[in-house]
DNA sequence: AAATTTTTGTGCATTTATTCACAAATTCTG
DNA sequence: CAGAATTTGTGAATAAATGCACAAAAATTT
């Protein structure tokens, strides 16, 4: 097929990252050779489910043989495009900024913090990570402009993050990712994440007490 | 209907999540009373969405006047089951983990941390936040059995993580928060989020990549 | 070298999720 | 209080995602 951009479910987007990493693991385990049903074992899914969302980029196996790790790592990061090196800022340097900005695997994957702001002037100008100063809100725009900067990361409290939002989608920024407990949708153009651990949590408590109901009828 | 527990869509309980702090923010803005258009419109769903995520677990609007607010809080607190305190284990005090334990969101919303471990020696016995001392993996088990421990977080590195998962199900964990890199799936009557935030930045970088495709096609 | 086995790629059927569209219920208006 | 206006709840239509099942391609066995 080849018809990349045609209309690709979200889903087969999220899946093939996870793909991605799997195969990263089976990769160092020395297998040099998967097929569809063993890489579906390990991420529980169905076997035709992987060779679908593959299909809508390309032919990457061979029949009776299966897929080269090799090549179908080379293949995913291409078509995520995570082969190369991301620029990020982050907004909001607090507890779960500065863990984020200290954290190695953003980094391995090839997200790479450039700046870090923050209101707080007593902040401004500490230095979290090697390399990092926070700077003050006033430089974002330019900052981001001037460095190339790619993704937005925002870490503030919810009473700020509609603003921090707005300043980085001014600044040219079209990918965020939002931890903030406000549920971010941009214009288009500007892609948001929404990461609310809560919601999570949520999910997690919905499921226990249907667990309970399950229990109890029994 | 009040057919609870039919088969409801995943997606639904995660949107009732949002609808509830969307509600709550309105609420808060002395809202009392909200029709299905309204709260379509900033939640950027189908009002018809809306309405049929809620009549999978009652009637709860009135028609003419739309739902008010209060009443819908509750009935949805209700059916996530978000409207008590639930108990939580932390598995992994690095950056991350720490980050976790001092941030206010989770306690606002009735996720309350009740013990914290850690593998490290050095770690133990540290009181990290108010009345949270870092306990050994040793005291897992009895701890989180002792103190009816519902939810498992886990933020240690990717390496440990799986036996973690492990330790923690064993303890009798029927829900878990998984922050490590690796896509956990663990026996049924345990439910695992995962919370990967570089698969997030995988999708972001995915969606830039489409747009400078779709710039330089035009 | 034919037969058997394996495993991909994919058309099609099935299942699941979303949206439409309209009757029913309620309020508002004159 | 009759008619118009709202807005819910939901059956039916539509759209989207998933999974089956099988031909095609390659490897392996006999």
């Amino acid at each position: 097929m080849i018809l990349e951009s045609a209309k690709i479910p979200e889903s087969t987007i999220e899946r093939l990252a996870i793909y991605l990493r799997k195969i990263e693991e089976l990769y160092d385990k020395g297998y040099s050779i998967i097929s569809s049903e063993k890489l579906a074992n390990v991420c529980k899914v169905n076997p035709a489910q992987i060779r679908k969302d593959l299909s809508y980029f390309g032919e990457f196996g061979v029949r009776g043989v299966g897929y080269e790790i090799n090549e179908l790592m080379r293949e995913i990061k291409r078509i995520l495009d995570t082969g190369r090196v991301w620029r990020l800022a982050l907004v909001g340097v607090g507890n779960i900024g500065s863990a984020i900005l200290r954290h190695k695997n953003f980094y391995k994957r090839g997200y790479n913090f450039i700046a870090a702001f923050d209101i707080d002037p007593q902040k401004i100008g500490r230095e979290v990570i090697q390399g990092i100063k926070i700077q003050p809100m006033e430089e974002l725009e330019d900052t981001i402009k001037r460095l190339n900067i790619e993704i937005g990361v925002i870490t503030t409290p919810s009473t700020s993050a509609r603003e921090v939002c707005r300043a980085l989608v001014n600044a040219g920024i079209n990918a965020i990712l939002n931890f903030s407990p406000i549920f971010l949708r941009s214009r288009k153009g500007c892609i948001v994440e929404n990461m609310d651990f809560t919601i999570k949590l949520d999910n997690l408590a919905y499921h226990l007490s249907q667990l309970d109901v399950k229990n109890f009828s029994k």
